[in-house]
DNA sequence: TTTATTTAGGATAAATTTGTCCGAAATAAG
DNA sequence: CTTATTTCGGACAAATTTATCCTAAATAAA
């Protein structure tokens, strides 16, 4: 469904926002930590993340990750998947057609847009704010 | 979503299913042509298709692909997915925790099931023949 | 200013998916 | 039986995604 790129910008831009809950940034190695993704790779999503704006970066001794607090509740999940897997999963063929439409379809558009849109309007409609609060009060869970 | 695998595997089976269901059969190659797919691809695809007992292959001159009539309206599309790509698609974690629990739930888990279950609904109520219908009456397409 | 720490970013490598090539096996027809 | 045709299946190659390594740049603190 998500890429790993995007499983693991997700967790770990979840995981940020915790942390910033309490005015706190966080560094690389510990989010790769806490999200069990691999340093470096996840370095490089962050990055495309902090180009993106959504979340700030700063370098240096104290330095680290964090996300600007007003933010946390405008974040919708659909920004961070936007931002890494692009929109090919919000508006792409199911059957990998050049492109979906709806004057010349392929035999599964009719089917397949509902699900498509229904994932869309789910990712519009979730806020990093409630993962986050569902992370903090231990009722979800980052890693097994 | 789906793999190019399966997407390949899709088309193949709805036109394969066009032609049964006209008592003929077809060859690799103009299903490649039909599909818009890789010759040498699609035979791997067709191969494990035919494998796992959705399609039947019979070599020589005359040979080619088909699919029993009787069966056209039994087989789902959720049975072709679930043959190439597996069923990670229907019961995977959204954000790849080893596996979705609802008792130790990642935190998209309750949003992300929803989305999944509707998916796999849909390839289960979705059969072969209205898929190959709407292709034979001309109303979708397999290529662009 | 020097040093230690942390992210940025480019180069490279490993793994997976996608795609190709070619000889073997089956089989229909002459 | 021989030949032509078609799928089977293994080996290989290209492309993409995932992951690593290393140096540079920024910056906080001694
Ligand atoms: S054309 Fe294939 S999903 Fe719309
Ligand atoms: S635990 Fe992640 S989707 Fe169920």
């Amino acid at each position: 469904m998500f890429s790993k790129a995007c499983e693991y910008g997700i967790k770990a831009t979840i995981y940020i926002a915790v942390k910033s809950m309490r005015q706190e940034r966080v560094s690389l190695k510990e989010i790769a930590e806490e999200v069990d993704s691999p340093v470096a790779f996840t370095a490089k999503i962050l990055q495309s993340l902090a180009k993106n704006g959504i979340i700030d970066s700063h370098k240096g001794p104290t330095g680290g990750f964090q996300i600007e607090e007003t933010k946390i509740d405008t974040i919708k999940l659909h920004d961070i998947v936007h931002a890494i897997d692009g929109d090919k999963i919000f508006s792409g063929c199911g059957l990998g057609l050049e492109q979906c439409d709806a004057r010349q379809p392929c035999p599964v558009h009719d089917k397949f847009v509902g699900i498509r849109d229904n994932l869309k309007i789910m990712l519009q409609n979730t806020s990093l704010y409630e993962l986050a609060t569902g992370l903090e009060i231990g009722l979800t869970h980052l890693k097994r």
